[in-house]
DNA sequence: TGTCCACTGGAAGGGAGGGCTT
DNA sequence: AAGCCCTCCCTTCCAGTGGACA
């Protein structure tokens, strides 16, 4: 095979054993390290469904990676492991991140319990009020114990309110033969301020709070993950306790502590290296934060990357701190440039702080005395790499080589 | 102490676009 | 075809505000 034409192309050997999904977050392993607690909290309080009683509803709190979904994930298979061949008691996953409306919810809901494609209930078109009512029919007709989990409720209650929540908090008291609890998961733990009372205090029947991993309790979690991905000697001694160290400083995210792992695996793999080594993981930081920011100004809408584009373009010019006003001039003569329909002021300070949320810029409010208040605003992302993403952007590309006309600095 | 600037950010509502029902 | 419903994106209107300055 040397000196032939394929000796460059030939893939080394594999560093992963097998299916490198185990170290993907999504993944749910048999044993749950250092949440031995929570889940038998958790079944405590759920084994009531065994009884064909239902349970209390239950709220789950806790930074992103701390395991919420993965546990209660394990509890649902556990529950149906023990339930099998009675079938009494169906879990119900649903992340409201990606279905975010009242009908959305229900819809999906509903759905999952049509087996019949015909009588679906379609994404739109209908009122809220009679998914609803279907939704309650096919629960009833199941004549089992429902649990409903939504993920993320935070974002669905910040986003739609909580009238779907209101609803599926007194369905019990419409529903004769089936049972429905609901358990909640939230990042954030003053969501419920913004509830009515009512869906408040039924909704936290139960409250749990997931503590953040330590570094400790991640090397285990990538220990055992890695005694199923890798062979060994794959991955150097000091490989696993960085990337537990490294995520621990990040709110002890097991998510990102799995992360770094396969992404520093990956790297090695293609370099061709034997072994994982120290400096991979490195890399794998690197390359993690970069495509979370290519990947966040890709996916876009065109005007909010006009904005964004307004930021990086007065950067270059030396102005690294605007105003909203600053801003939205240099926004109007992007979209006059690019012959994009120039939205309202108010519109723009909207995606100014949706580009802020992301992340991508930082924006704060800042009172100048008889000058006024306003936002001041500044790139949180190299320069370089968000205006190179933003130029793939058809629209934008034309703007490439521009320089701006109006331009002012900050006093 | 009051004024005033340049906004901020909430509220309400319009209209386009998707699709169902009658 | 007309009449609904729901969501998304956007506009219009406007009360509220932190702090420099007179």
């Amino acid at each position: 095979m040397q000196d032939t034409i394929f000796q460059q192309f030939i893939r080394p050997k594999s560093l992963f054993k097998g299916d490198r999904d185990v170290l993907r977050p999504s993944y749910i392993p048999d044993v749950l390290p250092h949440r031995e607690e929570q889940i038998d909290q958790l079944a405590s309080v759920l084994v009531t469904a065994l009884e064909g009683q239902r349970p209390s509803n239950i709220l789950l709190f806790g930074k992103t990676g701390t395991g919420k979904t993965a546990t209660i994930k394990y509890v649902g298979k556990e529950l149906e492991r023990a339930t099998s061949g009675a079938g009494n008691v169906h879990f119900v996953y649903m992340n409201c991140e990606i279905v975010d409306t009242q009908y959305g919810v229900l819809q999906n809901l509903g759905n999952l319990f049509i087996h019949d494609f015909e009588s679906r209930i379609p994404f739109t078109g209908w009122s809220t009020e009679r998914v609803y009512h279907i939704l309650r029919e096919k629960i009833d007709e199941t004549r089992r114990v429902i649990i409903i989990v939504l993920d993320e409720i935070d974002k669905l209650v910040s986003k739609s309110g909580d009238d779907v929540l209101y609803h599926l908090c007194r369905i019990n008291e419409d529903l004769k033969n089936a049972k429905v609890s609901v358990i909640g998961i939230s990042n954030d733990l003053k969501f419920t301020e913004f509830l009515d009372p009512r869906v408040r205090s039924s909704l936290s029947e139960e409250k749990m709070v997931f503590p953040p991993y330590n570094a400790e309790q991640l090397r285990d979690i990538l220990s055992q993950r890695a005694k199923i991905a890798f062979d060994e000697n794959v991955l150097e001694a000091s490989v696993i306790p960085l990337c537990a160290a490294l995520a621990a400083q990040e709110h002890g995210d097991a998510r990102r502590a799995l992360d770094l792992l396969r992404v520093a695996a990956e790297i090695a793999e293609r370099h061709g290296l034997p072994a994982v080594a120290e400096g991979d993981v490195g890399r794998a930081k690197n390359k993690i934060e970069l495509d979370c920011v290519t990947e966040a100004v890709r996916t876009l809408p065109l005007q909010s990357k006009l904005v964004l584009m307004g930021v990086v373009l007065n950067e270059e010019g030396g102005n690294a701190k605007l105003t909203t006003g600053d801003l939205y001039e240099t926004y109007k003569e992007l979209c006059q440039c690019t012959s994009v329909a120039i939205l309202t002021q108010r519109r723009v300070t909207d995606l100014i702080s949706e580009l802020d949320m992301l992340g991508l810029i930082h924006a704060r409010v800042k009172s100048f005395g008889r000058g006024g208040r306003t936002k001041e605003i500044e790139l949180s992302v190299p320069n370089e790499e968000a205006k190179t993403t933003l130029q793939d952007d058809e629209t934008i590309g034309q703007l490439k080589n521009y320089r701006l006309r109006y331009q002012t600095t900050l006093m």
